[in-house]
DNA sequence: GATGAATGAGCGTTCATTCAT
DNA sequence: GATGAATGAACGCTCATTCAT
C-alpha cells in the first residue's frame, strides 16, 4: 500500500490533468478545438502520457463524459432522497432548479460533450439517462391509476425528454429574455401539467 | 438576357445537385462523410465548380439547411392554414402528427444537420423557429388569458421546443418500443396539457 | 482525346515522380526510410498529392514491385523466346545470366522491396514468380520422363527458387569473392545438375 | 562472490524472461507487435529493467537470433559428428532433414527475425553461417578432385544457401502442396546432384 | 538494480481550399 | 464558367528511449 502510493499519486494527478484539460478545451474552446495534441499541451505533459492513460480519443471524451453524468445522477439521486416525503409536484420542481443550475453552469462544456457524441455517432440511450427515467417511474408508479397513465416507460421516458430538452433550451435561449425564475417555472409548468401532478 | 437564361438554367442545376448531393451524403453517409470532394464527385462536377456557388463548405451546409427549414415551414403553414378554425387541441394534434412524418423521413439528415451545426458551434435559433414559434404565438393569444398565460413568447418558445424535442426524441427511441400512435399521442398530449388546450 | 491530354499528360507525369521517388528512395535509403511523406519530398510534391493518385502507402509499394515484376517478366520471357531452339542447358545459363544482371542493377531496390513485404508479411506467391514456374514448367515438360521428374510443379518450384535464391546470394556475398563469371557458373551448374539437363 | 551469486542469477533468469518473452512475441504475434514496451510487459518487468540488460531493442533481436543460432549449429555439428562414418549423400539427407524440422518448428519465429534483420538492413553473413560452410567445407574437401570442384569455398557457399533457401521455401510453400517426404527428397536431390555426391 | 511514467519526433492519412489551365 | 491537380496544416496515434524515484 504505501509503496504505491507515489506511484497512484502521480499517476492519478496525470490523468487528472488530461481530464480536465479536456474538459476545460471542451468547454472554452469547443468540440473543433478538441484534440489530442491539444489536451497534452494545456495539460502541461506530451502526447505519449495520455495514451499512457488512454487508449485512445474518445476514451478521454466517454472519461469526462462519465464524470460528469455520476455527478449528475448523484446530485439527483441525493436531491430525491432528501424530497421523499415531497409531493411530485413539489419533487419536480426541486429536480428542475437543480438540472438547470448544473445546465447553466456547464452549458459549454455539455454543448462540447452533445457536439462529439453527435460527431462519433453515438446515438444510443446513455446508462446516466437509463437511471434517471428509472427514478421518474418510481415517482410516477404509486400514482399511475389516478393520472390516468397507460403505460409508465412511456410516461417516464417523455416527462424526462421534456425536463431535459426545455432546461437546455431554456439556458441557452430562454433565461436571457425572461429571467431564471420564470423559465424554471415555465418547466415545472410543463412537466406538472403533462403529468397531471397537481391532481396529486 | 436571352444569352444569360441558359446560363442560369445552367447555374440552377448545378447549385441544384450541389445541394441534392450534399444532402443525399448526409443523409446515406453522415456527417463524417460530408466533405467537398465527395459532394463534387456525389454531384457529378469537380471541386472547383463546387467553390464557383458556394463560397465554403459552410454555404452549402446552410443552403441544405435553409431548405428544409423552407420546406418544412411551407409544410406547417399550410397545415395551419387548412386548420385555421379548428380547435387548437385538434391543430396541435395536427401539426404534430405533421412533424412527426418529416422527422421520421428525414431523420439521418437532421441528425446530419444538427451533427454539424454543433461542430460549427452555430447555436442561435434560426429564423425558420422563430416563424413557427410566431404562429404558435398567434394560435395561444386570443385564449392567453383564460389559460392563465403570462407571457406569450416564453409559452410560444417552450411549447415549440416541447414539441419539436419530443418529437425528435421518440422518433429516435419512442417510435420502435411503443408505436408511432402511442407516441404521438403522448406528444400531444404533453403539449395540450401543458398549454391547457383542452379547456379551450 | 486532345482535350484529355494535358491532364493525363500531368496526372502521368505526377504518378511517375511518385513512383521514381519511392524507388529512389527504397535503393538509396532503405525501407526504413520509405515514408509518404519522404516520397512526396524527394517527388517535389505534396502529401495529399501522394494520396490524389495511390489510396495508402501500400499502393505505391505494390506498384514500383509490380513494375520490377513486369520488366523482369518480359525479358525473361523474351529471352525464352530468342532462345526457342536451345538446348535447355543453355536457356539455363542464358536465365541466369540475365537474373543475375538484373538482381546487381537493383539490388539494394529489390532488398527494400523484400523487407518492405517481410513488415506487411505478405508472403503468398506473387503473380510473376508463378508466371515464371510456368514457363520453366513448360521448358521441363518435354524431358520429363528422360529427366525422372516425378512431379513437374515441384521441379519447377524447386528450380525456380534455386536460381532466384542463388543468384540473390551470389549478388550479395558471392561476386566479391569469386566474380561475377564463376559465380554465374555455379548457378548454372546447380541448376543444370539438378535437373539433370547436361543429359538432354 | 557469495553475494553477487544470486544476483546473478536473478540477472540470468531476468536476460532469459527478456529472450523469451522477445522470442514468444516473435513468434506469436509477428515483426510488427515486437516492441520493447511489449517486451518488458510479456517478460513481466519494466521497461527500464529491459534497457538494464540490452543496451537497445537491437541488442535483443541479436541476442534472440544467435541463441537459435547457436541451437541450429550444435544440432547440425553433433548430427555430423553422429554421422561421421556416413557417405556424404546419406549425411546430406539427414542434415537437410533436420534444417525441414527446425525450420518447420521455428517457422514464423525465423520469418520475424529475417524481416526484423531486414528492416535494420544488417546483410552480412552471419557466424553461424560461416561455420556451417566450414563444416559443409570438411564435408566436401577429401573428394573435391574427384567431384570436379574448383574452388571449395564456392562449392560450400552454394551449397550452403542451396539447401538453406530451398528448405525455407519448401517449409513456407511447398509441403502444403507435395507433402513433407517429396520436398525433402527433392532438396536433397538437388543437393545431392549439384555437388555430384551420388558419385561418391 | 528495478521501476514505469514521461517523452516527442515521427508515422499514415484527411480535406477545405486555391489556381493555372 | 469549369476543371481537377495540387496544397499543407492538422489529425490520431506509436514506440524506442530516458531518468527521477
Amino acid at each position: 500500500m504505501i509503496r504505491r502510493a507515489p506511484c497512484q499519486t502521480r499517476s492519478r494527478r496525470t490523468v487528472d490533468r488530461i481530464v480536465d484539460a479536456a474538459r476545460a478545451i471542451l468547454a472554452e474552446e469547443g468540440a473543433s478545438a478538441f484534440n489530442t495534441n491539444r489536451i497534452a499541451g494545456v495539460a502541461g505533459i506530451s502526447v505519449g502520457s495520455v495514451y499512457e492513460y488512454f487508449p485512445d480519443k474518445d476514451a478521454i471524451i466517454d472519461r469526462v463524459s462519465d464524470d460528469i453524468a455520476e455527478k449528475e445522477i448523484k446530485a439527483v439521486l441525493s436531491l430525491l432522497r432528501a424530497r421523499a416525503g415531497d409531493s411530485p409536484a413539489k419533487v419536480v420542481e426541486a429536480v428542475v432548479g437543480l438540472l438547470l443550475d448544473l445546465y447553466r453552469e456547464h452549458l459549454s462544456l455539455y454543448r462540447g460533450l452533445r457536439t462529439i457524441r453527435a460527431v462519433r455517432e453515438s446515438v444510443g440511450t446513455r446508462p446516466a439517462e437509463r437511471l434517471v427515467m428509472e427514478e421518474i417511474r418510481k415517482l410516477l408508479a404509486p400514482h399511475a391509476r389516478k393520472l390516468g397513465i397507460r403505460d409508465l416507460d412511456l410516461a417516464s421516458f417523455t416527462l424526462f425528454h421534456l425536463v431535459e430538452s426545455l432546461a437546455f433550451q431554456m439556458i441557452e435561449h430562454g433565461e436571457d429574455r425572461w429571467g431564471k425564475k420564470m423559465c424554471r417555472a415555465e418547466i415545472v409548468r410543463a412537466a406538472v401539467q403533462y403529468a397531471g401532478l397537481d391532481r396529486v
